[in-house]
DNA sequence: TATGAATGAGTCTTCATTCAT
DNA sequence: AATGAATGAAGACTCATTCAT
């Protein structure tokens, strides 16, 4: 079941090993759940060689974090073709997100799920990714309005609202799409760019939803 | 700190303090991390009482899932008054979401990353609060379609994939509510509204977004 | 071999039992080569039992060496009789600190060679110690110069150097006296007796020291 | 911070490097704290390479223990003109020695506390070295009595303990002179000759010992 | 002569859990 | 209703040591 156990590799190589077998286990198993034993095992090689080369278990965590916090970032940017208009880039990233989070469920556990709860080192780490993605989409926001030759008289908070909703919703369909048999990552990207896009395409024309009775101002109540 | 140390208490209070605690601890903590003797003393009881009365650490987890679950859902449902139109109380449960949340970070940080992070006796049991509330959101997607004249043509996956985004959208801004200080549980609720329902309205008003040049049908690829 | 395997004692006993058996363990092999799953089941108990009552191997260690010195100290003050003449003070305080030490090998191994080897938080724990011997010393030979009618001109420095030397003589013969069967704590006690008091010119010169009233012979009792 | 790595050096000169390493690392840290990796690091070689000259971490030790007393002893030995009275040889023998410790506090802490304090293949290298000295130091005593006309009725075990007790006393006082700022390697052996040869009680009668040409006490003829 | 790659064995430490009262 | 005393099992981490080149 893990790797096959081949003999004396160069360092470089026995570290993605490594990685691979850490992002299953932490990825199932949890990262306090998860045990250096077992990932030792799975990744062919002794425990003591997990130390030599990652350090500890923190360290290993982080690696897997950063290290899938840059795939991901870089399949996203990969999917992006940057001269279309705003929301054939979001159709597009959200394509490619949905399709690597398919691809990696483990990865995504660790991202999704694992580094955000157990604290202080790892938060911050997938912080980082996320606000890159936060900014990407805040971006396109903007992009579209303008494209929709609308001034963005949208708050900035307003605005960062929205890009963290959208974002939300894209990670919780994620974990959805995984989840139910028969939805691809297409189908995925569609609903949610049904979901979000049109809701902005409503809210640039100035026709923000409001509780009727209380006074909405445009954006919030 | 812990509970004040009065001897003799009837079980149930008992229970409930230790519930209070291991709340407490388990939200801030962490399942894997949070221990037995810390909730204890927090409780202001001794181990073995824990363990007389609540049986496991599992147990323990799951009775707090249990608790926290009843009540969020509980606070939802009394915040929404059935006899106004669906947006209405879309607009109403969200607030009350946002207002829970917001009252009660270790809870929901039971509910929201503990326990979908530690497998299979709690990833279901909270899961089953989720499909409530996603029904929930789902039949009120269906009534305001309803009520706009609407007859929906809107597939049942697709209107699932929608409840399922607007979900995941609220548990997101939670968080983000929560930790941006000066956003309000009204604030977060009028975002994600102008967000989700204004979208939501023009879906329904068949204005479906869709990539270009793909033909898409009217919701999905 | 351990002790005696009784269930349920209380606390300070079964304390007492472990520092025991951690005296003896650490007395014999050294601290770091010591392991804690001996000194638990020489203790007669589990090795979680020793963590709950004793915290670490650091601070098992430290109460070792502070239940140890404490003992040493207070043999050598319940041997002395203040009201003698400084020489007979010293006379007595060598022989109760070689007949402590003679009864107690480990404990004076743990003193004298452990604690000292093994860096900061334990080597000052049993410098206090000495320190309060040496100053005992240093003011017998003050009290010494007293009684013989001559104002002691020797520079303080010089009497500390003298007494430190005392003592580490003292230190080195009761590894000695242990060692070389047949040597008594009178005898060792004795010898150092005339090193110190009398020197070796005075030996040479035929006029070794004696504690007044016991008719010694002329080197040893 | 290691030696300068230069590749393909004659192997006498490489055992050299490492054994300074070995000496260093096993004087700060102690035997068993030492980690065989921080030596070939200091060394400035590779791990294999130690073991391939030096055998294992116990070899290893013997040998930095074996070299040490070898230099201490020489040092000593080169240190006494063997025509001079036997209080003047004694006088040289304690410059020496204190000049010896004081310039390799590392070697000094190998034999005294790390090789004493590590059990049986080492205790008995040094012991062996210890009673060299010890019997040189007999050789003096004995000497000095023969020099004052005196017939030794003094009784060989007599004389043992008194030899075992001035080396004590020198061994304290080199670590409280290297302890203690200011002190030197002279003052150090006149503080010890006075106490040993003169004795607290000429002391306090004002007859201390001195090297002849320097001021000479009643005791050196 | 010299080393990068690799590990078996053991250490300290913690935790959920139970027994006897 | 409640607890002081106690433990089996497991986990992170380190080290002396060797193999293959």
């Amino acid at each position: 079941m893990g790797a096959v156990k081949t003999k004396r590799m160069p360092r470089a190589v026995r570290e993605q090993q490594m990685l691979d077998a850490a992002v299953r286990i932490f990825g199932q198993r949890g990262y306090m759940a998860a045990s250096m034993d077992e990932i030792a095992e799975l990744a062919g090689v002794s425990k003591p060689l997990v130390y030599l080369y990652l350090n500890s278990k923190e360290d290993l965590f982080t690696a897997c974090i950063r290290r899938e916090a840059g795939a991901l970032v870089e399949a996203v940017r990969a999917g992006v073709r940057r001269d279309l208009p705003a929301d054939r880039q979001l159709w597009e990233g959200l394509g490619a997100f949905f399709t690597h989070t398919g691809e990696n469920p483990d990865a995504w556990s660790v991202l999704h799920l694992q580094a955000r709860t157990h604290g202080e080192p790892f938060a911050s780490e997938v912080a980082a990714m996320r606000e890159e993605i936060v900014a990407f989409v805040t971006q396109l926001i903007l992009a579209g309005a303008r494209e929709a030759h609308r001034d963005p008289d949208l708050p900035e908070r307003e605005v960062a609202g929205l890009a963290e909703a959208l974002v939300g919703a894209a990670e919780s369909l994620a974990a959805w799409a995984n989840a139910t048999p028969g939805v691809t990552a297409r189908q995925a990207a569609a609903t949610l760019m049904n979901f979000a896009w049109a809701g902005l395409g409503d809210l640039m024309a100035g026709r923000p939803w409001a509780p009727e009775e209380e006074q909405p101002g445009p954006h919030t109540g």
